[in-house]
DNA sequence: AGTGAAAGCTCCAGCGG
DNA sequence: CCGCTGGAGCTTTCACT
């Protein structure tokens, strides 16, 4: 376990408002030198805090403007791994979830339209040791910002 | 629907792989000038299909070891908007998503552990209207990071 | 742990093709 | 739409507290 201060979690705060904001422009925030912000930061990289940055994309303004959740059953003797490597063959699963009960996995998927959405959940019950799918048709989302 | 061309795709991949990535280290790996992949993201924050950037974080190292998804099912009259505030209010909800058909709504939750999920599924259950839940608890996950 | 300053690099706005 | 250029601002490293 890591040991992350106030000052840190600040820091994490402003970052996860806006990935990009500057080091000067945070130190008079947190009331720390620019070089002092720097090297919380590489810190909190090198210790695994932030796994990394990244850009929030608006999907439905690429063309896929469909979501949803596909919960996997699959047979008893299924490896974990096993799952996991299956759906994430398909470039439309951004995210595996395995999950303890039933069902086995939760896998998101974004897609274009109704039919490529038939297509990526003909795709996963192919996968062998899927014994069952339930989709979950995504209407709407809101994800925290803070 | 916004134009977006090869290059922009090739952008946002860059910074969806590391969204710190400079305008001059992107500029000769999509063959453009610095000012010019500037102007290109900008433009793709305008249009909206840039919504930000973030930072990436292991909510484990924080002490918030355990992910779940509560399916939630509610009375028909409930409007969604009701639903997504009600759930948004517990800062332990990371994403609600507004479900077709059975369940309603399907809420992504991050917690210490399993006392804390506790009280969190209770204060979902409590909101008005809600009348069931199904919890499912993460086990592993696994987030497309191309 | 923290500060401050210098060198180098990046950004950005305006101008022109 | 693109590139070029100069001034401003940011990052990074260093020695030091």
């Amino acid at each position: 376990m890591t040991q992350v201060d106030d000052i840190d979690r600040q820091l994490l705060s402003m970052l996860h408002a806006d990935g990009r904001r500057t080091f000067s422009e945070m130190a008079p925030e947190v009331g720390l030198s620019v070089a002092a912000v720097k090297r919380r930061i590489d810190r909190l990289r090198e210790t695994g805090v932030i796994t990394g940055f990244t850009v929030q994309v608006d999907q439905t303004k690429l063309g896929l403007g469909i979501g949803a959740f596909v919960e996997l059953s699959c047979t008893g003797s299924t490896p974990v791994g096993e799952i996991v490597r299956t759906a994430y063959r398909a470039p439309e699963v951004q995210a595996v979830f395995t999950i303890a009960g039933d069902p086995d996995a939760l896998v998101q998927v974004r897609v274009r339209d109704i039919e490529h959405l038939q297509q990526v959940i003909d795709g996963l019950r192919r996968a062998g040791h899927v014994t069952g799918t339930k989709t979950l048709m995504v209407l709407g989302s809101w994800t925290r910002e803070s």
